[in-house]
DNA sequence: CTCTCAATCTTGACAGTGTAAAGATTGTAG
DNA sequence: CTACAATCTTTACACTGTCAAGATTGAGAG
């Protein structure tokens, strides 16, 4: 990949967002600074402020690209086990953990506080309930199909994100004990979970 | 309480604890600073580093003694419901959501990545695991008196806690959306939820 | 094709941050 | 009473987010 070295870097914006992607895995939320993400693509400590008004802003679209991805690892879950009602449930939710690990801080700077002020980002409001819509329309083909108990689909949908959520918090936060991990692997532990939602 | 303006304060330690807790409240997690901190306290800025290796550690501070706070919650509620084992669960739960909604702040740092290297302090895994320890208990008492579905102890503690802590979690992330909070309060939102715990 | 201007990027500056080192103060053990 | 160790202050430094002023350049108007 030829980079040109060209006063206008032409795609900066996006360069930002890969680069605060990249150290976000490498040195953690505590390690994203703005002038680092600026150096990784290979620009001035203020060039970012062209694109992004602060560092919110710029962690706001991190945010944001990172509900685009998880929503297509979901998505494609859920249409690969469309046909296996029994399945899906677990399989999407699987690929929910699988998200959260693969890069655990991208993860909880989308799901945490680091937003402050997240009315003021349109874009990311969005892109996190499409993610809750998709939630809701699995839920409700899985009430159908009768792997998910009855009631308000917005209520169940809610039920299951937050049981799921809840047990991937507590992962990447390493209270679920390394003595239960040994006994159990992940992945049961998840199944077991998602059997509460079984009705 | 008369402050003596002495050259050792006495209990600063504590003192620094409970100004941070107070600067979280007011400020947010992004505005506590160990200066702010210290200065609150009527302190130099450097007067922490005598009673905590760096900002982690006193963050680590805060956090046991919220995870103590959170221990005495659950645990009287838990006593005051144990002859109804139908309303405990839900009262229980209830206090964990009203201790996070007390100041959602202090919540989010105990359970946030703010803690990088919990091994480093002991007190607060100890402290942490306490509480688990003390759901295991409640957890058990409701399987014994049925109003919990069978299993592992230890994994259906891990749901309950989970259930209750991603709903939590949600709801401080903002992303239980003000239509759903219009409709059906909160509390009834939870009752929903460990319903899906019963059996 | 040239001129102009708005978008983009750089440079320089500032206040606030965490933290380390060296020194000042003081309670307390001997 | 005296020395010491714990506690607190002062000073200093690198790093951070952010702003203001200026440099560079691509693209459209003429």
């Amino acid at each position: 990949m030829p980079k040109k070295k060209t006063y206008h870097h032409g795609d900066l914006k996006n360069a930002l967002i890969k680069a605060g992607v990249a150290i976000l895995a490498k040195d953690g939320v505590s390690g994203l600074s703005l002038r680092k993400v600026a150096l990784k693509a290979g620009v001035s400590h203020s060039a970012p402020y062209s694109h992004f008004a602060d560092k919110q802003a710029l962690i706001a679209a991190i945010s944001t690209e990172g509900f685009r991805q998880l929503y297509e690892r979901i998505n494609s879950s859920a249409e690969k086990y469309k046909d296996r009602p029994t399945k899906q449930l677990v399989e999407v939710a699987w690929a929910y953990v699988q998200f959260a690990m693969d890069d655990p801080d991208r993860f909880k700077v989308m799901f945490s506080d680091v937003l402050e002020k997240e009315k003021e980002y349109p874009e990311f409001v969005a892109e996190s309930q499409r993610n809750f819509q998709l939630v809701k329309r699995i839920v409700e083909a899985n009430q159908a199909s009768g792997q998910l108990r009855s009631g308000p689909t917005e209520l169940v949908a809610l039920s299951a994100w937050g049981i799921v959520h809840g047990f991937v918090m507590l992962l990447l936060e390493g209270q679920i004990s390394h003595t239960i991990l040994e006994q159990t692997s992940l992945r049961e532990l998840l199944e077991f979970q998602i059997e509460s939602l079984r009705k």
